[in-house]
This record gives C-alpha cells, structure tokens and sequence, in this order.
DNA sequence: AAAAACAACAACCGCGGTCTG
DNA sequence: ACAGACCGCGGTTGTTGTTTT
C-alpha cells in the first residue's frame, strides 16, 4: 500500500532539458500518453523526475502550445482576468488558448506588473495606488503653484491658450490625486490636509471656468458639483481604461468555463470594482500622459520592491524646460 | 571591447487539495 | 477513517540573452 515517494531518489538530473531528453519524452507521450507522470521517467528512459517530466511537457512540448509574442487582444484579456481573478493563473490561461500558466505568469511579472506600475496603477488591486500622502509634499507645492498662478500676471507674450494649458496640466494632476484619497482610511489630518486641498482645487476651478469641463464627476461632486455618477460608464476597470483598449468579449457570467468559484469570486470583485470605478472619461488617457509626460508622477508608492526614486510633482511642473515648451 | 545592469523565460520548490490502498 | 503519494498551482530562482555604460 506504502508508495515510495515522488522525487526523493538520489541523482536524478535538474535543470536545462537537452534536445534528447525532450525528443525521448515527446516520443514516449506520443506513444503511450503520459499515464502515472511518477512511472513515465523510467518507461521513457529518462532520468528525470516525474514532476520535472510534467512540468517540461506542460509548459513547453505539448503540441498545441501557441509560442510568440502575446497580442493585444490576449494582453487585454489577461488585465481583465486578472482584474477580477487575480494571480490565478491557470483560471486564466483556460481562457487563452495555447498559452500555459506559467508563460502567462511570466508575461505578466515582466510586461504587465511593470506596465501597471508605470501608469500609478496598483497591479494587485487594478487602483490606483494609495499612498496618497507620500505626495503630500508635491500636493503643497501644487499648491504653492496655483498661488502663483493666480498671484503673478502672465507676460504679454505668453498666449492664454498656453497659460490654460499649464493650468490644464496642473488640474490632470490634482484630479489625479484627489481621484486616489477617498479609498484612504480618514484621519483627522487626512481630512484637514484634504480639506484644505479641495479649498485649493476649488479656487482653480472657478479661476479657469473653462476648464472645469475637464474636471471628472467625482471631483467636481467633492467641489460641489452635481452627482453625475450615475451618467458613467461601468464594467471597465481603471487599469484595462487606461490601456487605452476596447474591452474585450469576455463575458464572465456566461462563460461556461469558469467555474462557480471562479464565478462567485468574480462577482464580489466586480461588485468592489464598480463601486470604486474611477471616471477619468473627461480627461485624455493616462496612457497617453505617460507617453508624453516622463514623470507618471501620480505614483509614488513602493508597490513591491521594483519603485524608482520618481521626480516629484513640483519638479515636473516646475521645470524650467517644461515650461518653456509652453513659451 | 568588456563589464555591468537589466530583461526574459525556463525550471524548480514547496504547499495544499485530491486520490488511493 | 487515515496515511501518504500524486497532481496541480503559485511563487521564486537560476540561466541566458540583450542593452547600456
């Protein structure tokens, strides 16, 4: 009854499969199938465990393994999945055809994670990242900033189309970051930095009225607008939005592939995931933001251990080269 | 041209759930 | 019912290739 185990024998080889090993054990599955992977090593002549057999097999011989860079389309669908499944990998490759688990896992930790971070998006959480008050310091000097703004009149020289782009930036980035505070835990410093904030964004909107169409629904109710919550749009996350992509059509309540764990899980995600949706449909894409823009500076959390020193907010806005774009 | 740093990916490790005798 | 092997999964490491300094 007692089996011997798995992989204790002693000088079994690791590491790199050799062309041989690998045409041994194609030609063997081909033949017999794999059968107990824990017999096939020394049926096939190798002298590998059975697991190593397996996992060689899974994730690199079986024929119908698509090799070759990821498409959008799977890029995309990948974010959605893991939005709502999270590092369920192999939940997840059931819905990309020939990709495995692990080449996914891969391409997720090298592309995507990284991708996400670049864009101030917690990868984890498909938010954006919370740390908000790690900030505090640029968010001042944004303040400090609209003080001049409204403090020293504009040359001559200086069009007023370019003087609204300034401030154009400048409210992407306090819309930003206002966007981010509400899912923080209140403290009473918390609320009054907030306040104060607001008070701040609440003078430059009325300063630059023409702007305040570019002011999302959230920010404009935290200012005392309308709720316009109910005009927007749902089922996209932060982080697939930002990709800049169509949603995909994946439609997880009918899809017979995933299972009612999957299922029930996804649910509670999505349930979160909608009430914490964030509106960034009245400003240009982030995506594109960090295309033009270098800093992504609306991050500035340790997300991992992959964080950069980033340039803070008022270097950027600041920058003496930067403004002269606008000159 | 060489060294260092970084990126990509294959493979291993360890754990937990399931199966089997 | 139970012990222990099997299997699959996710996290991590090691190796190799590429880019940068």
């Amino acid at each position: 009854m007692v089996r011997p185990p798995c992989c204790d024998e002693k000088g079994l080889k690791k590491g790199p499969w050799t062309p041989e090993e690998d045409q041994k054990l194609m030609n063997y599955i081909q033949k017999h199938g794999h059968g107990s992977w824990r017999a096939l090593p020394e049926l096939a002549g190798l002298n590998r465990c059975g697991k190593s057999c397996r996992l060689r097999w899974t994730n690199y011989l079986r024929p119908d393994i698509k090799r070759g860079k990821f498409s959008q389309e799977e890029e995309q669908t990948i974010l959605q999945l893991h939005s709502i499944l999270g590092n369920k990998w192999s939940a997840i490759s059931k819905h990309l055809p020939g990709r495995t688990d692990n080449e996914i896992k891969n391409f997720w930790n090298t592309h995507l994670r990284k991708k996400l971070i670049q864009m101030g998006i917690d990868p984890m959480t498909h938010r954006p990242r919370t740390d908000f008050f790690t900030a505090l310091p640029q968010l001042i000097a944004l303040a400090n900033l609209h003080q001049l703004i409204e403090q020293q009149p504009w040359d001559g020289h200086t069009s007023g189309t370019q003087t609204e782009a300034v401030q154009a930036v400048n409210l992407q980035y306090m819309q930003s970051l206002l966007q981010s505070a509400p899912s923080i835990a209140p403290s009473p410093t918390s609320i009054s930095s907030l306040n104060s904030l607001t008070s701040d964004l609440d003078q430059i909107s009325l300063l630059t009225p023409q702007h305040q169409h570019m002011l999302s629904p959230t920010l404009l109710e935290s200012i005392g607008g309308n709720d316009l919550a109910g005009q927007l749009p749902h089922n996209q996350t932060l982080s697939t939005t930002l990709f800049n992509q169509p949603v995909s059509n994946i439609n997880m309540s009918s899809d017979n592939n995933v299972s009612s764990t999957e299922r029930c899980h996804a649910e509670g995600e999505n349930n979160s995931q909608k009430s914490m949706l964030l509106y960034e449909n009245s400003l240009p894409p982030l995506s594109d933001m960090s295309a033009s823009n270098p800093s992504n500076a609306m991050s500035t959390s340790k997300c991992g251990d992959s964080s950069t020193p980033l340039p803070s907010w008022s270097e950027i806005l600041l920058d003496e080269e930067l403004m002269r774009e606008f000159d």
